[in-house]
DNA sequence: TCTCTCTTGTGAAAGCAATCACATACTCCT
DNA sequence: AGGAGTATGTGATTGCTTTCACAAGAGAGA
């Protein structure tokens, strides 16, 4: 049965779920069963079913899953039905990265405004987009109705940031800074540190 | 007492132990207690306990741990007391910022080998290194006793990327391209996906 | 229509992980 | 020197996650 309170684990997967049912839509796929989805991602099939059971019935007995029909309720599940409008705050390499990765809008956001702190940064223009000062940044999060950042300063300011962005209603930080950020109840938190990963690896070999 | 067999879960945590760790050094700390080190990451401290207790005891009672101590036996287990050589493989947007990344040689990597397949890139100089050809991965690799790689290729290109890999000994992978990719057993992947992240917290918005 | 095969959704069971709570031991202060 | 305060390391407990196993439903072919 539907919702009762689902454990964020799970919550974690779905967007795995998504992006492998995406890809099979591409390759022309109409039905998937559990076995098959488990077998992409490697995770049992036991597993998703259980975890999409969290939701609903999606599937079919006998058949599987219509590919396109879990997508969108997936979708639906993530509220990525839309496209959310993203804060980029950092604009160095990293942030260069992400400003020009187009991967973004298929899969529910858009980066629409972009800051720095360097004067000599800001008023050019990055994919399309022009800098802003971080001064203008609460004016500008509060106009715009941003609920989503992500964070590509350096360590010593990351923090800083985070206290502005959740000021500004900020409600969902994507953390680049190697650093643990703390936040009020209610805001969420990714952190992407690439040395934690790699250090997480280097144990087993 | 000492190492029967570590849940990957507490593998996991050890990076981000160490990384408070360092800046705790930097901060001129000398002792950090269970809670305090807790309190910085938002784990409890009976939680930090009982992961360190996987490894040997490495506090003092009524006292707490020496950060510097802790600091290198952390280095130790994770062996990351050296530098660790790395491949990256897409030197695109994400594989320049990587490139120019300069927080890996203090955690343990070290970026050494860059490669594409663009014939307008190959050559080039990136972070002080030349761009070579894909082609010559393997040799490349196998001659600098390359265990680690980063990926950060198209999807399109993902699994065939890791599948060279995979045979050049590398034992490690860190996968940017939004995709599941396969490899056989022994060889350790981790991925980092902004929309997944993103997606993971737009569930709660 | 009937049977065989396939796959879902889900209680029950098993397996893991986090927390609790306390014996032990160290420090600091008087 | 001794007592009060503090923090570790760990068995026991609680809580959470995954896997198991099967009833029930759907389709395909005879």
């Amino acid at each position: 049965m539907p919702t009762d309170k689902v454990p964020d684990i799970v919550v974690g997967r779905l967007p795995l779920y998504l992006r492998t049912l995406n890809y099979l839509i591409e390759e022309g796929y109409e039905i998937v069963s559990s076995h098959e989805l488990g077998r992409r991602l490697g995770i049992s099939p036991a597993q998703i079913r259980k975890d999409l059971s969290h939701f609903g019935e999606f599937g079919k007995q006998g058949a599987g899953y219509d590919v396109k029909y879990l997508s969108s309720q997936l979708k639906h599940i993530l509220h990525v039905e839309g496209v959310w409008p993203v804060a980029l705050v950092g604009c160095g390499a990293l942030g260069h990265a992400l400003a020009n990765y187009n991967g973004f809008v298929t899969k529910g956001f858009e980066i629409t405004l972009i800051f720095d702190n360097d004067p000599a940064k800001i008023g050019q223009v990055v994919a399309g987009k022009v800098i802003h000062d971080v001064a203008d940044m609460p004016r500008l999060i509060c106009e715009h109705g941003i609920r989503i950042a992500i964070v590509a300063v350096p360590s010593s300011a990351a923090q800083a940031t985070v206290d502005v962005l959740v000021r500004c209603q900020v409600r969902a930080i994507l953390n680049y800074a190697p650093i643990n950020i703390s936040v009020p109840p209610g805001v969420q938190v990714q952190n992407i540190d690439p040395a934690v990963h790699l250090q997480r690896m280097t144990y087993y070999l």
